[in-house]
DNA sequence: TTAATTCATAACCGCTTGGTTATGGGTTTG
DNA sequence: CAAACCCATAACCAAGCGGTTATGAATTAA
């Protein structure tokens, strides 16, 4: 189920949770020390990021042992987009001249 | 000049100030007593909340006599839309396969 | 079994933040 | 000029949040 864009927006605001959703998109999946040894935090800190991440849908944990993986779920970024170009929507259908629409972009 | 994501995830964090930009992107220029009026906050949060989303570039001012209009700036959301789309293309890369990509997107 | 490792949770703390009321500057109206 | 109006700022406050250390459960290694 689609989320509202009111949880992303909220998990993203943070910097350290938005590098470690970002090391994720780029690396891949990795283990919460992993994680940890980049985030410049702690590690129950970036535990507690992981379950904001996680209770927005960005991440999704995989148990292994002792391990716990971590990968990033990119595809719940979607409502994101759909707010985004939404309101690009809204803005732009409030004028019928593309031209003016334009000249009113470079303001 | 373009911002870092940082601010605008930031300032659209908040639900209150999400709204008023919404309203902006919907209805076009309004003045801060026509926001106040449908922000469910007082005229001193408004105020506050244009602040935040004019230091991040989301909306513009223009003063008429004691009225003061402010207007959506949607094209500030593009750093949104860079970052966004950027970590869904890390993500992807990571695969050479595509049927690969499809089937971890529905998982 | 004992010790070490990995991670999550609990408890706490200082700062930020979103809200309020009070106030004042600037502008229009009477 | 005086009064009313619009908005921004100041000052303050409660709540939320991001950080910490301490601890414990679960697993692996010795």
């Amino acid at each position: 189920m689609p989320r509202s864009p009111d949880l992303l927006f909220r998990s993203l605001a943070d910097p350290t949770r938005r590098a470690i959703f970002e090391g994720l998109c780029r690396h891949g999946e990795q283990t919460v020390g992993a994680l940890t040894a980049k985030a410049g935090v702690s590690q129950p800190a970036v535990s507690k990021h992981l379950g904001v991440l996680r209770q927005a849908g960005l991440v999704r944990e995989r148990h292994e042992g002792r391990l716990t993986h971590y990968r990033a779920q990119p595809k719940a970024l979607a409502p994101l987009l759909d707010w985004t170009s939404r309101m690009a929507t809204f803005w732009e259908s409030r004028f019928d001249d593309l031209e003016n629409l334009l000249n009113r972009m470079d303001q």
